[in-house]
RNA sequence: GGGGCUGUAGGGUAGCUUGGUAUCCUACGGGCUUUGGGAGCCCGAGACCCCAGUUCAAAUCUGGGCAGCCCCA
């Protein structure tokens, strides 16, 4: 398919990627939701088998919970109902009946969760609860919507957890920041992890944290968060447990999030000129092999490709009678990692040419050592796209000193803030970005707003 | 939240000002031929976003809806 590759090269648009590689089909007709195609699903998939491998190893239990919230399980925690009343859809009839009591689709499930868990939570011996759910979540988004990136039916990982002290559900916010971690590295995606400001924290939350991964367009992406509730939900909806001496005490509560964004960030990093590039962790198909025929030899080569085929079970083999170098654009376009040329010229020498998605350089190896060289190739992609994407990241922080200079434009602003909000807002305003919040690292200065002494480093940069 | 632009085959487009037979490229199906970076020839099928209105006649004009894209806050 020839799009817009015909007239710009460089314009090819995420959707053209996206549509090209047949991750998302965006012609359903619906704003904010889009269709899955095979491909995209497959993808889906393999991100949603990393979450789950993660979430088997650190022992939380996979759940399900109704799409359908009644009202009453949704008003009980204030602070959150005003954070998502603009955003849920509401079911009030079924057939032509109006419903007695409104329903709503999930937002997100801690308002379905909760009044189970305190069914579920008696005493400490109940704890910690740590369960998970991979589900479809629904927000009537009222900005622009965009495939992947913000859309209204979202395809939601949520972890809820509790436990019977604060310090036990820190050290929950600890693996769970170590969970993001390996996500991150294992899709190839370097990111700031930002306790959000006061204002910006999930609706309910005592502290939020965002992953925000820098995008090539110059805007920042949260694509994890993990929040601390403390005990805030569990007062909401009563859950309590007996501790050792028989006395009562409210839970802590954390949850962890993340969406097909990850995906999204894939696409948006790691795609050039000619489509997608995809990290092996979440490749469906880890390369191609290309049977290079030529009139009277074609028995030879494809009975070569065969055999190396043998060898590579997640590899196909492209026999389509098109030239090589259609089924190469073919390929590339799906971001397939690896692709394996094999005409007369290797069967003759007995080896065969690998080619990475992403250099474009051709290797030339015995057909003996393509099995192991396929496994080092497939990592050292991997580990290229993970640096490409770090060094974008690291070269576009940039320290500010005074506030009083010209706004921050497709980078990340680095900077001390005293963390008043007053002084947060006026940052915002002066340099043009958001404030995502602050980072791990302490750095003597002082706030470049209010100008008093402070170690606290924040980071602001535009958003999607 | 505010402003702007756009919907014509699977994808990309011409036509719209000035109403009347819908253009081209590509992808697709069949055939012959070919294959080391988008091969060629022949044949075939495929479209005016939806609903109203104006009109003898609407892709074209008007109104509304839906959808998509861009810019600003």
């Amino acid at each position: 398919m020839k799009t817009s590759t015909e007239k710009e090269k460089s314009s090819k648009t995420k959707r053209d990627v996206m549509l090209e590689a047949g991750i998302c089909d965006m012609r359903y007709g619906v704003k904010g939701m889009y269709i899955w195609l095979p491909y995209g699903m497959e993808i889906r998939n393999r991100v949603d088998s990393i979450i789950r491998e993660e979430m088997k190893r650190t022992s939380h239990g996979e759940v399900y919970f109704p799409l359908l919230i009644p009202e009453n399980y949704f008003k009980k925690e204030e602070e959150h109902i005003k954070g998502f009343s603009t955003q849920v859809y509401w079911v009030t009839h079924g057939g032509d009946k109006r419903l007695k009591r409104k329903l709503l689709l999930r937002p997100t499930s801690e308002t379905a969760m909760y009044p189970s868990f305190a069914l579920w939570i008696r005493t400490h011996r109940d704890l910690p609860l740590k369960i998970f759910q991979i589900v479809n979540t629904y927000r009537y988004e009222t900005k622009q919507t965009r495939p992947l990136i913000r859309i209204r039916e979202i395809h939601f990982f949520e972890s809820h957890t509790a436990h019977e002290t604060f310090e036990e559900s820190e050290k929950q916010i600890a693996e769970d920041v170590e969970i993001m971690s390996n996500i991150g590295k294992k899709l190839c995606i370097p990111y700031l992890l930002n306790r959000r400001p006061e204002w910006d924290k999930f609706a309910g939350a005592y502290y939020s944290m965002g992953a925000d991964a820098f995008m090539p367009e110059g805007k920042t992406l949260q694509i994890g968060t993990i929040h601390n509730y403390r005990d805030n939900f569990s007062k909401a909806y009563n859950i309590k447990y007996k501790d050792d001496e028989g006395k009562e005490h409210y839970v802590h509560q954390t949850t962890y999030g993340m969406s097909e964004r990850l995906i999204g960030a894939v696409v948006l990093l790691h795609s050039d000129s000619t489509g997608l590039i995809l990290p092996p962790a979440i490749a469906p198909i880890k390369g191609v092999i290309i049977p290079v025929i030529f009139k009277g030899k074609e028995k030879r080569v494809m009975e070569f490709a065969d055999e190396v085929h043998e060898d590579l079970k997640d590899f196909v083999i492209d026999k389509r009678a098109i030239t090589p170098g259609n089924k190469y654009y073919d390929w590339e376009k799906k971001g397939v990692p690896l692709r394996i040329e094999i005409g007369p010229r290797e069967v003759d020498e007995g080896c065969v040419v690998i080619v990475p998605r992403d250099t474009k350089e051709k290797i030339k190896i015995a057909k003996e050592d393509v099995k192991e060289t396929v496994e080092k190739e497939l990592n050292a992609l991997s580990d290229r796209l993970y640096k490409k994407a770090e060094k974008l990241l690291r070269e576009k922080i940039v320290n500010i000193e005074d506030m009083n200079k010209r706004k921050v434009s497709r980078k990340i602003a680095r900077f001390n803030w005293c963390g008043s909000e007053e002084c947060g807002h006026a940052i915002e305003e002066s340099l043009g970005v958001s404030l995502l919040g602050t980072g791990s690292e302490k750095e003597k200065g002082r706030c470049i707003s209010c100008h008093r002494d402070c170690d606290t480093i924040a980071y602001g940069a535009k958003t999607y």
